[in-house]
RNA sequence: GUGGGCGUAGCUCAGUCGGUAGAGCACCGGAUUGUGGCUCCGGAGGUCGCGGGUUCAAUCCCCGUCGCUCACCCCA
């Protein structure tokens, strides 16, 4: 794009909150990418795709219709056909839509992971988009504690395998809904007796949401706040017994956690279990993975009675704290750089770059201006092990020199037919033989030959 | 959604107490008629985020707006 329409009045710009990631940064992703498949794999985990949009009603009656989210972070409209549409929010409610609909729900237990963006009209802040991006795993099936914990234990191996070794792991139990009801009018009453004593903010959220009034960070609040009565000091017998189970588990397994009888996160569908891992390192977008156990989730969707626990993870904030600790995961470049330069050169070159790609070379035919001193500039800067060099020269001859990049080594010429002798010591170890020369188009791995 | 800070070249930034701008890196070319890395020389690239106001004159001052950022809020 030239420069004076990316000046121009009129260009467009990426929406408020939605992000292009960039071939450079995105080795990162990658990295992370690879990490989380392979570590859900190694826990039975399944991948599950699935849409974007979903009906709104779906987040309505999962995440709650008095939640933040649905209240005021949707990105909701009428479709053409006067459908009420949302983007999603978050994909635990999909998968659950998804369950039910295709019938496998509440058929054995489920394992499933999903990865993808997700959608909420929030004010943009570091750490905090409106398009952002979420690794998530559910488990359906089993209610007992054992599979909480291997929610967390799987999350808490995922950190280990990226270097990540400062989160903290917070833990709490909402109970069943009818005990968690019973704390809240509790709660509500405590509050209203010492009204004088709360903030402005606190005042205003005694009504709305009394459990949020615990999680506040003013310093004069403090007092009140330690002497309310605990969600986990009321707990009925069977979250009780629930949450001490899970706590022996992830004890036995040598997983530290910490108490936070004040979490109890934004969306309605929680009971029993939920947890926080939280980071030091992002200022006030603290929180780099969430979840908990929703067994009331299924049957509020129209589902046959499935209990259900899973986790999600704020992809931007993990790659941010890969970033943070110098993580590298810069792409391996080309094996090898294609410079032809002539109009009779230039005519052979995709073939010959075609040749080395059969041999399993990485391979990069430079299809830009200049001569010989810019495209071997070019293939310097590429990172290139070696350059194959074509010229008038070489191209009447049926040959090509082979330039190494990152040694003294001598230039030397041969005949296109013998490059597979010439690149020995290049070519990769399980090279594809000469009468299958397009073997695996899918490999795409350069050759290793550190 | 509320309040504060900041928007100058592709990137990181300097600068102008109001007289229309610079550096480093990156990019392109030359020194080397077909050979990179080091060095030297040169080039291109900015309506100083956008719109309005004040002024003889605004990139600079004022207002608005958009974006980023910090805190609140919320959460991944």
């Amino acid at each position: 794009m030239p420069a004076s329409d990316r000046r121009s009045r009129n260009r467009l710009a990426s929406v408020r909150g939605m992000h292009d990631l960039l071939p450079g940064p995105i080795a990162l992703w990658q990295h992370f990418e690879a990490a989380a498949r392979d570590v859900l794999d190694s826990y039975g985990f399944e991948e599950i795709r699935t849409p974007l949009l979903e009906r709104t009603e779906l987040f309505v009656r999962s995440i709650g219709g008095a939640t933040d989210i649905v209240e005021k972070e949707m990105y909701t409209f009428a479709d053409r056909d006067g459908d009420s549409l949302t983007l999603r929010p978050e994909q635990t409610a999909s998968c659950v839509r998804a369950g039910i609909e295709n019938g496998f729900i509440h058929l054995g237990v489920h394992r499933l992971w999903y990865m993808g963006p997700m959608f909420r009209h929030e004010r943009p802040q570091r750490g905090r988009f409106r398009q952002f991006h979420q690794l998530g795993g559910e488990i359906f099936g089993p209610a007992g504690p054992e599979a909480d914990a291997e929610i967390i234990l799987l999350t808490a191996r995922l950190w280990r395998r990226l270097g990540l070794f400062d989160l903290r792991l917070e833990l709490n139990s909402l109970g069943t809904p009818d005990s968690r009801r019973a704390y809240r009018s509790r709660l509500m009453e405590y509050l209203l007796d010492r009204r004088a004593d709360l903030d402005e903010d606190g005042r205003r959220r005694v009504e709305t949401n009394p459990l949020r009034v615990l999680d506040s960070k003013n310093p004069e609040m403090r007092a009140v706040i330690e002497a309310a009565p605990r969600l986990i000091d009321s707990l009925d017998s069977e979250s009780r017994d629930h949450f001490d189970a899970l706590r022996a588990m992830l004890d036995e397994a040598g997983e530290p956690w910490t108490l936070n009888p004040r979490l109890v996160r934004g969306l309605d569908y929680y009971t029993k279990t939920v947890f926080e891992w939280t980071t030091e390192r992002l200022g006030a977008q603290n929180a780099v993975c969430g979840g908990g156990r929703y067994d009331g989730l299924v049957a509020e969707i129209g589902g046959t009675p499935t209990p259900g626990v899973g986790f999600s993870a704020g992809i931007e904030r993990l790659v941010a704290l890969l970033v943070e600790s110098g993580t590298d995961a810069a792409r391996e470049p080309p094996a090898a750089w294609v410079a032809a330069v002539g109009t009779d050169a230039v005519r052979p070159a995709p073939a010959v770059a075609e040749a080395l790609r059969d041999l399993g070379v990485s391979a990069v035919l430079d299809a830009g201006e200049g001569g010989f001193r810019a495209k071997l500039r070019r293939a310097d800067r590429s990172g290139a092990e070696f350059a194959v060099i074509v010229g008038d020269a070489e191209a009447a001859a049926g040959e090509v020199s082979i330039k190494p990049l990152r040694s003294d080594g001598p230039q030397s010429t041969v005949a296109r037919a013998r490059l597979r002798e010439a690149l020995t010591g290049w070519l990769p170890q399980a090279a594809p033989g000469e009468d299958s020369p397009q073997a695996d188009e899918t490999c795409s791995m350069p050759p290793d030959h550190a």
